[in-house]
DNA sequence: TATTGTTATACTCTATAACTATA
DNA sequence: TATAGTTATAGAGTATAACAATA
């Protein structure tokens, strides 16, 4: 009968409160849009968000132990041992034991992580091209810094 | 017998390969950084980050239904129910079947709801004020458009 | 038939605590 | 005793699928 719906309503009908005047808010929105379309693209390489940020750690750290890991990640190492285990069953990272101190174990990329890694590092790549069409020149630079300052604000 | 730890390194040795120049990785960052301290205010009243959110919501929108507040959130409509449920049961909100279409059910605040609301709003406008205090004249303003921006970047 | 909302179930990610091995 | 790392277990948050109620 009625030739428009009537509920629910449209976004633009919806009273946000002061929500949108939030940093927390539209920070929340835009990393949970980012991180939507990064794991659609770590899927695709056969990894998880958090898999690629380790390998991508350990590619560019050599030898890195778990506590590292563990300090720069804001994981338990109970959590971040399951990860690794999981990363060496399917081959894409090894670890040995240190000489000098038998406690830590050092990591390193196999030529298939190093190789996963590089995939998607490609691919993440494009996704900040994506994001810098909605930029103008200089525009990157200073949400960078903003963001960082933000971060250190909660230090 | 060494003066000095030799491992973990502090984050100062730790080569992030292009991480910090990412959006994404500063994005996830900051965002990541404002959700903890979120938490903890939210905690501090009694609720979870998302049932603040919904709150909020039904707050500034009384009789608004499930599937208008699904479509706000992201969120599936099993899961929203589950929280739906836990926010009656604790005496948060209220719901009332509608006349006109059965199929609805209108949710309001309850008074205890409406004062949880307002203290957790007031602790999170606290939270914006900490963050301005990184902030120049006029950088929030600039902050919350590029955010909106990026966000757009993904629709 | 289509839509709103609920429930049973399972999956993912996470932390806590108890443990082993090394120092 | 202290630290690196593992494992058993549990909790939080989520989605899928089958369902009931209403239209």
């Amino acid at each position: 009968m009625a030739a428009k719906k009537q509920t629910p309503p449209g976004k633009e009908l919806i009273n946000f409160a002061r929500l949108q005047d939030y940093i927390g808010y539209r920070a929340r929105q835009a990393q949970s849009a980012i991180f939507r379309d990064f794991t659609t693209i770590t899927d695709s390489v056969g990894l998880s968000p958090g898999e690629f940020s380790l390998l991508t750690l350990i590619g560019a750290n050599p030898g890195i132990n778990q506590v590292t890991l563990v300090s720069l990640h804001n994981l338990d190492k109970s959590t971040l041992s399951l990860a690794i285990r999981d990363l060496k069953r399917r081959n894409l990272i090894e670890s040995r034991r240190q000489t000098e101190d038998g406690r830590y174990f050092a990591l390193y990329l196999t030529k298939l992580g190093s190789q996963r890694q590089r995939q998607a590092t490609a691919l993440v790549e494009g996704q900040e091209r994506r994001m810098d069409k909605m930029l103008k020149p200089g525009e990157r630079e200073i949400l960078l810094d903003l963001l960082k300052r933000i971060s250190k604000a909660f230090d």
